[in-house]
DNA sequence: TTTTCATATTCGCCTATGCGAATATTACGG
DNA sequence: CCGTAATATTCGCATAGGCGAATATGAAAA
């Protein structure tokens, strides 16, 4: 077995190729966010939007804090010039769903939640 | 079947998100090569480097150019503002082979092909 | 401790995709 | 028209990963 091992770079790209996950990291770029809301802007079930999380964790990309039965998710601060361009990269990415996400979020936001 | 169309940006960080396709942009960075060269530089199999030429076609992250028998490829001009960040990101990943394909290439263009 | 709520993980199925090997295509020389 | 060289595509197989459904975990409440 002599499969090469994949780099972060890598993972990072790879965890930015899925729509779901380019919304949950497009959401988090004003602030953290409890999964609970993150579920409701994405309008997936739980599950689904546990995964991403997960998958976004592994490359680093975000990262969990836990509040009692709550977990807020954020982005990695930025430790590399990589990626703070990848972070670039989103902020103009031309997704479909960013614009009514936003929308939501800081409609979330301003309930003070 | 409701499959949502994949859009552009996803399939440009999902193109980026191997080591075999990373190391052609980085090596077609400074101007076109030949495919032979390619397959040289990377040492993949003449038909494994092909197939990553495809996708990175279809991603629209490079165009080829015929001569003959030779076919050259070179990086699309930028004409997003997204693709030109996902461009910086290429400059400043960490990616291990980088550094050698660099050389090859540089002593390959000396020669003048 | 039992229940309940928020979140995470697992399972089964299906598609995407990487790779080696073989084959097809295309263009040129003879 | 053939043969050959350069490149592209196809095939078969194996793994990664997305999704829905079910289940597990963990913390607070009763």
């Amino acid at each position: 077995m002599k499969t090469k091992p994949t780099t972060l770079v890598e993972a990072k790209f790879r965890a930015v190729s899925d729509r779901t996950r380019l919304r949950i990291l497009n959401m988090l770029r004003d602030g953290e966010l409890c999964v609970c809301h993150i579920v409701d802007v994405l309008g997936v079930p739980q599950p689904t939007a546990s995964r991403h999380l997960a998958y976004l964790r592994r490359a680093r990309l975000v990262i969990a804090r836990k509040e009692g039965l709550w977990s807020y998710y954020r982005l990695t601060p930025v430790r590399s010039n990589f990626h703070a361009k990848l972070l670039d990269c989103l902020a103009c990415a031309d997704v479909p769903e960013f614009a009514t996400d936003n929308k939501q979020v800081a409609s979330l936001r301003r309930r003070c939640c």
